[in-house]
DNA sequence: GATAAGATAAACCATATGGTTTACTATTGC
DNA sequence: GCAATAGTAAACCATATGGTTTATCTTATC
């Protein structure tokens, strides 16, 4: 990890990017299958009805969001998670965490009357 | 528009209309200024450097996302914060959450001075 | 009833996105 | 050296996005 050579270690992280990246399915299907570990991009490719070419864009979309990270080894491009960027995801959510607590908080007591009242409790 | 009678009750509540409404910085913009109470379109618009049919588009995306909803009260349009969306987010980003807890445990250090040159929103 | 205000609709424009196919580069292995 | 493999680059296409301006509709207000 985090190879001596060449590697950009500053990730943009922007949020705009990373949300785009996380706006496509097929982009969050790649994380889910890179969250059980690394893979070369034609391993990543194999279970999608799509090109080559357009996995690739994927890729590269994910990766200007710093969401995965490349390691080139002779033809072989590894592609690995980088998390980071989910947990600015998760640090900008939390502000909001509150209101649907709030709101789920208001709906589960609706329920739990509903529920009492089937009950006879 | 909305009639009692026909209203969709069901929230999308797609990801990836989701995580495209939340790739824009002016939408997370106006989900901000919402989460501290609803507001009227005009209100809304006031602080944007854009014409008002450019926010009106804004929280159209936000809207068909279940970001936000509108009541309709004569020529006024009220929108309010709706959080349940989030909560989709959240449930999503938490398969990823060792990772990042992981990385920052292995390197927390190394990528800190990353995060204080970085911290933008 | 006239006019102002809140907001959308429509037409338009430039650029971005997501996909294709074809071409190309570079590496590997026989 | 040569063929196969891994992958990107480039050109192209259709549609989406984010903004504009002008027009329109509805509701308040005087």
């Amino acid at each position: 990890m985090l190879s001596s050579t060449n590697e950009r270690r500053t990730a943009p992280q922007n949020l705009d990017l990373v949300f785009k990246a996380l706006g496509d399915q097929t982009r969050r299907d790649l994380l889910a299958r890179l969250s059980e570990g690394p893979a070369m991009v034609t391993e990543l490719a194999k279970p999608f009805d799509m090109s080559l070419p357009a996995v690739g864009k994927h890729l590269r979309v994910l990766e200007k969001a710093g969401l995965i990270e490349r390691s080139i080894n002779g033809r072989v491009h590894q592609c690995a998670l980088n998390p980071l960027p989910l947990k600015k995801v998760e640090d900008w959510l939390e502000h909001y965490q509150k209101f649907w607590s709030e709101t789920l908080d208001a709906l589960s007591e609706y329920f739990q009357n509903d529920a009492d009242n089937e009950n006879n409790v």
